[in-house]
RNA sequence: GGUGCUAUGGCCGAGCGGUUAGGCACAGGUCUGCAAAACCUGCUACAGCGGUUCGAUUCCGCUUGGCACCUCCA
């Protein structure tokens, strides 16, 4: 099995990534809060983490992905105010709380759909394991890093820092803490401002409540991923990932809890992936600047100058490392649109060269293929290509420098097609093997342009029909013909392409 | 204020102590009835100022700019 290495966010290093357990992997990673539409900014980890996954199920790891759905408990701004994000959107809108959170979940899931991003394993909820957290909270009491107040118990993170270190995800020291927070004129229950609630005593219009030891309340953010963590993955797990937003206070907090009920961190490897900015700038609700996928695949905002569809995002986002940020613009999306659409297109003919169809992996089926050790092809340069985008996959996911060689890939495809170049079967196999494996398979794209397969018969026999009569036309030198019915199909959004081998043509 | 990240050609975006990233755009060429596509060629950049080095875009320091986190956030 091949090596990966990974950059953990605990050590600021690329690290050898080594399983706890051979041949298996556990990652968790933290996912939306269901209040509202799927935007960008969740396409990034939604990509970034898909991809990780079906790169290690393709080195041959079996993997449990686990990704949550934060439905409960969100604290909205000033936790003194307590008030659910989710609860508060529901009164708004005189709808039961788990209403907006089942539309928004069937949104979230459909987005995800449309990026060809697969569920997770396991997509656990915060309202489903109310029990468990409870259980947590006793825990943490009982090592005596919380305390009760007035209904609420909170974390004691001076005391917890003075046995361990509180801050040693984020890299910071509590002085440092203390100095950036800023005392809310002692209105709190809070012992110290960088407390952080597990237990929230629920006020009484709030709506999201359960009965507790110490009152009804709901639970606190950060401790719904540390129990559904524990409970799917073990006490220790392989891989944490989210954004790197979350990285403090969230992270931070969940490791503190998890060593307070525990007795350990729990994570190996914290992986992070950066945001993505519009014009520079973070992609936030309250900024107003951030975009809904919906939105973004209809084309239906100021921002945009037209539709991009989900794999134009994807690829996107695949064009950048993870641990980058990534500016979206109008000229980006278009130059992602057309880089994949030559991508895809040069695959095609690639199957058409080799007299194979093109693999269709629906969303959420995975090939199976395991990484290959060797590439067979005969021609140097493909297995350049092949070694180049292993070792790039390989040295912390770096989907750009793939990319890149999937582009010399490419090149070789349509020389070979124009008749420049020759391809032996060998060469013809690999280069089948890397679109099957790696295009479609770990990077996950795919064409979009085919409707229904039925459909699609019959436009192809159709247009089979129609191409034959232009190619009559066109032997008897009938150019008015030939191009009446090129434009005809031009107006129609068929581009037809005179090629050597008699014409092409493709669904604009 | 504290902590951390970053500064790459027209745009996006990799990378590295000495050797072509890649994509998009642009210009010229080949092919072609024309067009499109494709292929070939060109455009060769690393904020500024110092330092280390045989050699720095890559390491170090300073300056200037940008960003993120410290509050819900992917």
């Amino acid at each position: 099995m091949r090596d990966l290495f990974i950059t953990n966010t605990l050590s600021r290093q690329k690290e050898l990534f080594k399983p706890i357990h051979p041949g298996h992997v556990g990652i968790y990673v933290c996912g939306p809060t269901v209040y509202g539409d799927a935007h960008l900014g969740h396409a990034r980890p939604g990509v970034t983490y898909d991809v990780l996954t079906k790169f290690l199920r393709h080195l041959g790891y079996k993997v449990r992905y686990v990704r949550n759905i934060t439905d409960v408990g969100h604290l909205e701004h000033d936790a003194d105010e307590g008030e659910d994000k989710i609860a508060k959107k529901a009164r708004l809108e005189q709808l039961e709380p788990m209403e907006v959170v089942q539309a928004c979940t069937l949104r979230y899931h459909e987005a995800m759909r449309q990026l060809n991003v697969a569920p997770p394993s396991i997509e656990p909820r915060a309202s489903g394991h109310i029990v468990e957290q409870i259980e947590a909270v006793k825990a943490i009491l009982e090592s005596g890093y919380a305390y009760e107040s007035n209904g609420s118990v909170y974390f004691d993170v001076q005391k917890y820092n003075k046995d361990h270190h509180y801050g040693i995800l984020s890299g910071r020291n509590l002085d440092d803490t203390l100095e950036g927070t800023r005392n809310l004129d002692g209105q709190s229950d809070k012992r110290a401002p960088y407390d952080f609630a597990i237990w929230k005593k629920a006020e009484p219009q709030h709506i999201m409540r359960w009965p507790s030891p110490w009152g009804e309340g709901f639970p606190g953010w950060h401790l719904e991923c540390s129990v559904m963590g524990e409970k799917y993955l073990g006490r220790e797990f392989d891989i944490h990932g989210g954004g790197m937003d979350l990285l403090f206070p969230h992270h931070e907090c969940e490791i503190a809890q998890n060593v307070a009920s525990r007795g350990t961190q729990g994570v190996h490897y914290w992986v992070h992936n950066n945001m993505i900015t519009i014009n520079g700038q973070k992609m936030g609700k309250s900024l107003g600047n951030f975009i809904t996928l919906p939105q973004l695949f209809a084309g239906d905002h100021p921002k945009l100058e037209q539709a991009y569809s989900p794999m134009t995002v994807r690829f996107f986002i695949l064009q950048a490392h993870y641990r980058g940020t990534l500016d979206f613009s109008n000229e980006a999306l278009q130059a992602a649109e057309k880089a994949l659409k030559r991508l895809l297109q040069a695959g095609k003919d690639l199957y058409a060269m080799a007299s194979r169809k093109a693999p269709a992996l629906p969303y959420g089926e995975v090939s199976s293929a395991v990484a290959p050790e060797r590439c067979q092809a005969d021609n140097a340069e493909i297995v350049k290509i092949f070694d180049g985008i292993y070792e790039a996959l390989c040295d912390d996911l770096n989907t750009p420098i793939a990319l890149s060689n999937l582009f010399e890939a490419v090149r070789i495809i349509n020389s070979a097609k124009d008749g420049k170049l020759s391809l032996s079967k060998n060469d013809l196999d690999a280069l089948c093997q890397l679109f099957d494996d790696i295009v479609f398979g770990v990077l996950g794209l795919r064409d979009e342009e085919n409707g229904s397969d039925k459909q699609g018969s019959v436009i192809a026999g159709l247009m089979d029909l129609v191409l034959e009569e232009r190619k009559t036309a066109r032997e008897n030198k009938d150019w008015a013909t030939s191009d009446k019915i090129r434009d005809a199909l031009k107006a129609l959004g068929i581009c037809v392409k005179d090629g050597k081998d008699g014409a092409s043509w493709t669904l604009e």
